[in-house]
RNA sequence: GUGGAUGUAGCUCAACUGGCAGAGCCCCGGGUUGUGGUCCCGGUUGUUGUGGGUUCGAGUCCCAUCAUCCACCCCA
């Protein structure tokens, strides 16, 4: 409505039972990162701009047009980050973790900022909990990130995904098929449409991505990067595939499913909602062996993913809770307060419970039914109710509001008597 | 950046061919001086997104503008 201040666009309000589910599945996630060795790991929300557009890539869309970038008042170029991979491999080089021994496994949980357009499943402030693995090139590491990966969607019961693998190469055998392509390509820019056309000099490899049925056609006679990989990635990929087998994890090869990103080299992965709605992609992820050398350090292969919160929340849930019909959370004792007298009495009698059970005071000074409807919406067991009578007998009501039952309980009595009723409820 | 839809009460939505702005939910009060869910009665809530225009008369038609949603694109 008309209300002076709206949410920017693009960006949620979170709240009730919608918090509820996001605390379910954070919980959740929480504890299957850990079992899987990987420690939480805190990256501050801006950057320099620079970080992002050295490790994403310039040319790529999330630097060219989505960045939420500014200057701070001594001319710096500060960016809310667009993705985490590149903070934690700054934080990796920065807090000096290439001299720890093994392998550095983090996970992340938090906002990403992107300005594109809004759209179902598509935020500018969205959320993603995600995973970096450090210093092993082992392609069996890329097989346990996939499968970790999978770990998450069955911890919160997410069912018809599909997992997309491909390998899109290294820096031996990438730059020679890409020239190939390019030339290919280039030869007959005329039978490609407008976009690819564009694409054909600036990133050949998402030629693949077009769904103009021409273009597919006309792709589809071109072998893909699958099949022109060098010996090392041929064997790389050969292994993933086959720890994965080890695993039974089951997945689809996708030739044409290249990442957004300019860091990914060999493994790339995306797992998807079969069906129904757009914005399917819940996670995406993959190798990046050139990305911490590129930001300063030695080279030090990686793997990782990042997952979609609100897409994976909304491929949980057919409907959002509707905010209108939410309800605070549920308490175990509520305490109806006749009079502003009798807020006081309570609130200073009631202390007590807090250190056992979940009490909410109302201090609303509605009619006593009233607040007895706010006590049942709150789903709570028991009632205390306090007005003049009760403060000048020194006790309270106590009504039990499974059975209906009432009594009354002197003031000092009150903390014993509702443990031992809350208890014996269990 | 491109295209398509929609804006009416806190929410979800009605309102015929242009003719008194309504319902359900929620909320509040009463039925019970101070007692919940079900029930009954009553009540509050509006610059019909905004600004122009046509008309005796506009929520309805026209123009502009803003906002939101959806799709392309991209990605999570």
């Amino acid at each position: 409505m008309n209300y002076r201040y709206r949410r920017l666009k693009g960006t949620r309000d979170v709240l009730f039972e919608e918090v509820e589910q996001w605390h379910w599945c954070e919980d959740r996630w929480r504890e299957v990162l850990e079992r899987f060795g990987f420690g939480e790991i805190r990256t501050p929300i801006m950057e320099p701009t620079e970080l992002f557009v050295r490790s994403v890539g310039a040319g790529t869309d999330i630097v060219d047009k989505e960045m939420y970038t500014f200057l701070t008042k001594g001319d710096e170029s500060v960016t809310l980050r667009p993705e985490a991979t590149a903070s934690v491999v700054r934080a990796y080089l920065e807090n000096g973790l290439a001299r720890q021994p093994g392998t550095l496994k983090f996970y992340y949980i938090g906002p990403m900022f992107r300005h594109d357009r809004p759209q179902a499943g598509r935020l500018r402030q969205f959320h993603q909990v995600g995973v970096e693995a450090i210093g092993s090139a082992s392609p069996v590491l890329d097989a346990e990130v996939i499968r970790t990966a999978i770990a998450l969607f069955e911890a919160v019961d997410a069912e018809g995904l599909t997992v997309l693998l491909n390998n899109t190469g290294c820096p031996v055998c990438r730059p020679a098929y890409l020239a190939g392509l390019r030339e290919w390509a280039a030869g007959r820019a005329g039978d490609f449409c407008a976009t690819c056309r564009a694409r054909i000099a600036s990133s050949p490899l998402r030629l693949f991505d077009c769904k103009e049925p021409s273009c597919q056609a006309l792709l589809g006679t071109y072998p893909p990067i699958l099949a022109a990989l060098c010996a090392d990635c041929r064997d790389h990929h050969r292994d993933v595939r086959g720890a994965l087998d080890d695993l039974g994890v089951r997945y689809t090869e996708d030739p044409t499913l290249v990442r957004g990103l300019d860091y990914y080299t060999r493994t790339t992965f995306e797992i998807t909602a079969e069906e129904g709605r757009k914005q399917s992609s819940l996670c995406g992820g993959g190798r990046y062996d050139g990305l911490v050398e590129q930001c300063g350090g030695a080279p030090t292969p990686a793997v990782g993913f990042s997952l979609g919160i609100e897409r994976t929340i909304r491929h949980l849930y057919a409907e959002p809770p509707d905010p209108q019909r939410g309800r605070q959370g549920r308490v175990d004792v509520y305490v109806c307060c006749l009079g502003t007298a009798a807020q006081r009495y309570a609130l200073a009698h009631v202390d007590g419970l807090r250190g056992f059970c979940r009490v909410e005071v109302d201090c609303s000074g509605r009619a006593a039914k009233a607040q007895m409807r706010s006590a049942d919406s709150r789903r709570a067991r028991l009632v205390l109710i306090a007005g003049d009578e009760e403060i000048a007998t020194g006790r309270f009501q106590l009504k039990n509001l499974g059975t209906g039952q009432q009594q009354a309980v002197a003031k000092d009595e009150v903390l014993a008597t509702v443990r031992e009723v809350l208890a014996c409820e269990g």
